[in-house]
DNA sequence: TTTTAATTTTGCTTATTAGGCAAAATTAGC
DNA sequence: GCTAATTTTGCCTAATAAGCAAAATTAAAA
């Protein structure tokens, strides 16, 4: 028995006084209602109803049972439509992992225009160079550099994360300036380790990539500690463009090889991945938060991408 | 969709956190869990739980969602118990109604013990001579003199209903005392009127009834005037013996022809009839104050009866 | 990484149950 | 006692849950 129905059916006979308009209030037969409410009473071994033709009234225990089962589905109800408003409407807790790097450098300057548009979110950040894994921790979406993942995942391509061979002023009067991709192999490196181990440098010329690694001064997974090393004039360093942005305005650092095509990885895919899972009804809060993403840096870099 | 089904699978899911158990716990097989849920959150347009063939866990709006429902359940669950509890035990409003001569006279006596045994029902006992509608009124149980009534009602011949001449002993000087039934025709009769017309005064001698009625000094359908009447020697009158016990003892009243067979009706079914409604599920607190009564009243008069 | 094993999901059939219609039964009011 | 509105019952159809087996999925072990 549809437990649900009957009692809806029951709730509102007990309303109208009647099974006829009952029955056209939801529009079925009143053989339908007298059934239903017929198996509930058997179900409860009562009689809810004291029933006449012309009158339908509720008996004693039916009064009782009326008065709490109307309560309750008005919570059921209630509780319904907090989760179709929740599917409607950007809101709850919003867990977002990133690389440190990204998170510092990109991330949190937009969080703030993020915050105002939608105060209803609660946002959780989570900045780790652990790859997280989206589905075993609790995580909504995840920021990472590298390549697209798995199906079940939507991976977008957020921005390119080209890398360039960047130095300090002070390395470059010691130890000269490059002219040609091949030359970086007789400078001093600061080499980032990736979990596939450190990323080489690699130069293209003539649809042809080169391995132009210089000696390693250092290695590390730990790109602030590089970067200091790097303006510290240690050597010359292959970064995502975005994590030195500011340093080369100011001049602390100088871009190397400019029309040169540099990188760490052949693959064209190499990039920034915003990732969320792939869920059958999708949630506003990870929608919002992606289309917020792709506003903010998709602009520049329009290439788009597979799910 | 049967939706309460699909929430108590959805709750049980949550709760072990599986659905292979949750099938256990309702001996169905996990398939039908699967589907229930995917319906529920179908219908809700959410994602509640995030599976892995490991773990199944909720999302965010699955933990708001299944703390307000688990509570919902619960409280369904208790009204069905409460209403199984009425079902089981005496309890509740009972409302009597009685001929007040009757109600006076014999139910009151005896109220106070079935209150003692039962202080869980609250008596609500009307008096009234107009005979109730039982199922128009709010009545469960009514008390009245006559026939067995229609099917649709429990008639249950409590006790006899007999009719004794008896006048007062001022009635007596004045006029003789009558030796035999048919020395009645020549008495003033005090007359009770029933809906069918003034109840004869009948006389049973081999085998045969006769009507023996005086002549009418008063008809009324109110007892208490030709009881009044009849006290002040006005005339005889034919009466329930229950109805003037106090006064025989006392010798306000003499009984007349207390070896002959009399009445005021040739029907042997009538009597003192306990009535209640049929419904298809007994409540407790009407059973136990029919089984009162018959404990009562019917030791003396042990004729039982028909539904 | 590959394999394994536990778990969930899907496809299909069967069984159960609600809906729908018409006829019968019920009963308050005339 | 009749009438008319209403409820209930009988019977069929349609919708839906259960049941089973096979496929897909994935966390953990090898």
């Amino acid at each position: 028995m549809d437990q649900l129905l009957a009692l809806k059916y029951f709730c509102k006979v007990a309303e109208t006084g009647s099974f006829t308009s009952a029955a056209k209030s939801f529009s079925v037969p009143p053989s339908s209602i007298s059934r239903r409410v017929s198996d509930l009473e058997a179900s409860l071994g009562t009689n809810l109803l004291k029933r006449s033709t012309r009158v339908v009234k509720l008996s004693e225990i039916g009064k009782i049972y009326f008065s709490q089962v109307s309560d309750i589905l008005l919570q059921l109800e209630q509780s319904n439509e907090s989760v179709r408003l929740y599917q409607s409407t950007p809101m709850g807790q919003l867990k977002i992992s990133s690389q440190v790097s990204f998170g510092e450098q990109v991330l949190f300057p937009l969080l703030e225009e993020f915050r105002t548009r939608y105060p209803e979110i609660i946002l959780d950040i989570s900045l780790s160079d652990a790859l997280s894994s989206l589905s075993h921790d609790d995580v909504d979406v995840a920021i990472r550099g590298g390549y697209a993942p798995d199906e079940r995942v939507h991976a977008l391509r957020l921005m390119a994360n080209d890398f360039i061979p960047v130095a300090a002023p002070s390395y470059l009067r010691a130890s000269g300036t490059p002219e040609d991709g091949f030359q970086l192999r007789s400078h001093q490196g600061l080499f980032f380790r990736t979990p596939r181990g450190p990323s080489p440098w690699l130069y293209k010329q003539d649809d042809q990539w080169h391995d132009v690694s210089g000696h390693a001064a250092a290695i590390s997974n730990n790109a602030q500690w590089l970067k200091e090393l790097g303006l510290a004039g240690k050597g010359i360093m292959m970064t995502p463009k975005w994590f030195v942005d500011p340093l080369l305005k100011t001049g602390e650092f100088v871009e190397l090889l400019n029309d040169s095509v540099m990188g760490v990885n052949q693959d064209p895919d190499f990039a920034i991945y915003l990732l969320y899972q792939k869920p059958r009804y999708l949630v506003p809060k990870v929608k919002v938060f992606v289309d917020f993403l792709v506003e903010k840096l998709m602009r520049n870099d329009p290439k788009v991408n597979m799910g």
